[in-house]
DNA sequence: GCGAGTGTGAACGCTATGTGAACCGCTTCG
DNA sequence: CGAAGCGGTTCACATAGCGTTCACACTCGC
């Protein structure tokens, strides 16, 4: 795993102890500068940011890593009780925080519950939509519990549909993201693969992927929620 | 704004007091059946559950509200400190938590930044103006909570429309601007959109789109008021 | 009341999509 | 080594949905 960056340096003693006793590895750091200096060859899994005894230095921080390619995540802060209120209006800067000094059993959770919501952007092992179920681990599919036999594009295409729902893709889109960035083919392959998807998911749930005239197609309905 | 679901029922004071003081409507639940025989029309806006009474009785509470075809966001646990052990691999069931017996700053802090998160992560890109509501990811409309079954052409020159409220479009400037720039065609193509526009948003919003003579077309009301 | 401008209904023709089948490369098995 | 099977792609054709156009009725302003 790669180390946490830890900001400042030196690190809080509590803090550190925290951490090795969880089992993190981490990296001080004491400045924007040494945010560059001190990256690892695969970069940072992540941030902790102590603003307690300095918040004006902490929010630099969190502005430095967010502002980057890849905007560091998770980035947990460190905040005493009477800077909760500067946390308003830069909700951007962080993505969880928790009161310093801390409950050791807290801190935990958060860095585990933090740990877990950003992998799962990554990784999710199983996608459900209703009566669809894929496994990701096991490139298994199934519709109501019975399962389906897909080929590996028509997994593929379904798995990508499926992971946006209510989403309106165009053949070109589908075929950059599923088939591969400088794929050389016919927007007609997309028509194809969809008619066995549909296929195969049985004329009860063959709405599940719509056509929007066009532009594209469209994975289970739309959401009105917000 | 829609109510929060509040759990459980009663709701203990110093939770209800926070939330009428940060100004979010909610509604207190008792039990899995209250969800749905309470749920409001639009649907909850978030929802809180009070785990510091009753673990089972509020994780059983967030299986049901995750479980459901939309899962519920965003959600706020409140437990006791003896129990953050028991979040332990139930990471899936919360968006986060905050300790019980709560300080209201940390509480009202969490709760922006919640709805700061979900607003922003999984908010599709929206043109409203009044009833109408055009969602841009999935290529829906709808008019009053009732979905339009929009054409392509019909839905790109209402969208054109709706971002320009107030404004007065001539058919030339709309054949220019939504059917493209090289597009020679009759202005009389625009007549018949707008025509059949007006039928779909029904008697009641046909006047969305106003005729302004020897001008164009205006979309909602002028900006001098009327 | 006249003319320009706009609403309305219907008809036409095009284009996007659905559909069946052929093609082609790859793997498997005899 | 060749045949067969599988899966992905492409092609040709059918079709319905949709955009455009036109003719005519109507309305508004002068």
């Amino acid at each position: 795993m790669e180390p946490l960056l830890v900001f400042p340096d030196p690190v809080p003693p509590e803090l550190a102890q925290s951490l090795d006793l969880a089992g993190y590895p981490w990296k001080a750091v004491a400045d924007e500068a040494g945010l560059v200096a001190a990256e690892p060859e695969d970069g940072w899994s992540g941030a902790i940011v102590v603003a307690a005894h300095d918040l004006d230095g902490a929010f630099a921080v969190c502005r430095a890593l967010r502002k980057r390619d890849l905007p560091l995540e998770p980035l947990l802060l460190l905040i005493s009780g009477a800077q909760v209120a500067d946390l308003e209006l830069r909700d951007d800067l962080f993505d969880d925080f928790c009161l310093y000094p801390f409950q050791p059993r807290e801190f935990e959770a958060r860095m585990k519950h933090l740990f877990w919501r950003t992998g799962r952007g990554t990784r999710p092992e199983l996608i459900e939509y209703g009566d669809l179920r894929l496994n990701l681990e096991t490139y298994q599919a199934a519709i109501a519990g019975k399962p389906l036999d897909l080929t590996y594009m028509e997994y593929e295409l379904l798995k990508f549909l499926a992971s946006h729902p209510g989403k309106v893709f165009t053949r070109e889109t589908l075929l950059s993201r599923v088939w591969g960035y400088e794929y050389y083919g016919g927007a007609r392959t997309v028509d194809v693969h969809v008619r066995r998807l549909r296929a195969k998911l049985g004329e009860e749930h063959a709405n599940l992927i719509q056509t929007v005239r066009s532009v594209g197609y469209r994975f289970g309905q739309s959401r009105w929620g917000l």
